[in-house]
DNA sequence: AATAAATTTTAGATTTGTCTAAATTTTATT
DNA sequence: AATAAAATTTAGACAAATCTAAAATTTATT
């Protein structure tokens, strides 16, 4: 069976707003789709016949295990779609979410997996957030706010907290990318920022706005 | 302004047929478009409003100026894509048409241009079909049948005129690709076939019918 | 030129996804 | 526990793209 495209966004949201709280809302989805409750209420109905979601008036929505796998195909084509602009066609990172929401739609499973492959299998997307492997696995690596880590240890960039140019602009400044390498010096309580070192390189302050959005995993030491 | 999936698809086979007859009649169009006439009819008004085409009632159709420029915005797109899949993706053929029809209908200028930049701007697609520019302009080459044409001449492959999975197959076995270089030895009135040598080797005889596939330029000998 | 055949259009319906406004149910507040 | 507020659903409508059946127009044939 094929799903329309605005069947495919219903489950990628409903998705992604289980991740906060077990059952979705009908106005949490009204929100993240930019629709009215009404319609919302109409799409959940149809959903519910096509056996994705478990749903029950005045309660709330959430997937089942096919609406899951489903996302998580969605999900699979959006950041694969999302790897390919930034790596191959050299998009920044603020400008690929549009066009993925398109792309994610194109229904092939040659199409995602020959790109899969031409992609080199990668796990993780330009933002950091896992990519579903064909299976709809999940690879798992810590996303801890830089903020809250404790100071000499070396940590790892793994993932950021948000897709704007502006931060995108940040990062650049501080020649910070995912994969980055970095180690927090000292923290100052009158605003909150944090000193870093990023490559062992001299240290530079970052704000504490920066810090949270960060998201890092701590590196064993040899 | 943007156009929706449907419209893009009558601009792109009105302009398709359009190259056999300059007024293009409702039934031709039901039948690309695999539709009802009447269905075509309403469009049609539609695309008119729109002011994609010009419509005369019971006359026929055919694109103005602004139908033209689109048609060739979503050709472009149509045939980058399939050099996409074929070249980079590693898909066959005849299994690009489907997956294109898709392609050809996300909506992102940079996406496009960085695709053709990507692919090295090429000029024909993997059937030998003019990829327009980004100004909508066509590269022309000859693309005259094989069949016709006269002996002990040397000739390049162009284009084919069908994209089956059995004229794929059938050239792989004679190794003859797109850009191949070849001469016709002779024919043969019992069935029509020809003798030709392939890249100077050793002479094979082809069917009428896979040459009159197999388009063809001539090239000029120095 | 009259009539038959083919083509095209109109009229009215249907499906999908959406909307507004009113009614219902749940949750929060006094 | 009663009532106010918030959330949700229902009812009825609309636009896009399609359909079938009937009417209108053009083209072909006798």
């Amino acid at each position: 069976m094929q799903y329309t495209i605005a069947e495919e966004n219903y489950i990628k949201s409903v998705y992604h707003l289980q991740q906060q709280s077990a059952l979705v809302a009908t106005n949490h989805l009204a929100e993240a789709l930019q629709t009215q409750p009404a319609s919302v209420t109409d799409m959940v109905k149809k959903l519910t016949n096509k056996k994705l979601v478990h749903y029950e008036r005045y309660k709330g929505v959430r997937l089942n295990a096919a609406g899951k796998r489903l996302a998580l195909q969605i999900i699979r084509k959006h950041r694969l779609w999302e790897y390919f602009l930034v790596n191959t066609l050299e998009f920044g990172w603020d400008e690929v979410h549009e066009v993925a929401e398109q792309l994610e739609h194109v229904s092939s499973t040659k199409l995602i997996e020959q790109l899969d492959r031409f992609l080199g299998y990668p796990r993780f997307d330009p933002h950091g957030d896992p990519i579903p492997d064909k299976q709809g696995k999940l690879a798992y690596q810590q996303r801890l706010p830089l903020l809250d880590q404790p100071q000499q240890k070396l940590l790892e960039i793994t993932a950021v907290g948000d897709e704007s140019p502006a931060l995108l602009e940040m990062l650049a400044h501080h020649q910070i990318q995912l994969g980055t390498r970095l180690c927090i010096l000292r923290s100052f309580n009158f605003d909150g920022s944090i000193e870093i070192s990023v490559a062992n390189q001299k240290p530079v302050t970052i704000s504490h706005h920066l810090a949270k959005t960060l998201l890092v995993k701590l590196i064993e030491h040899d």
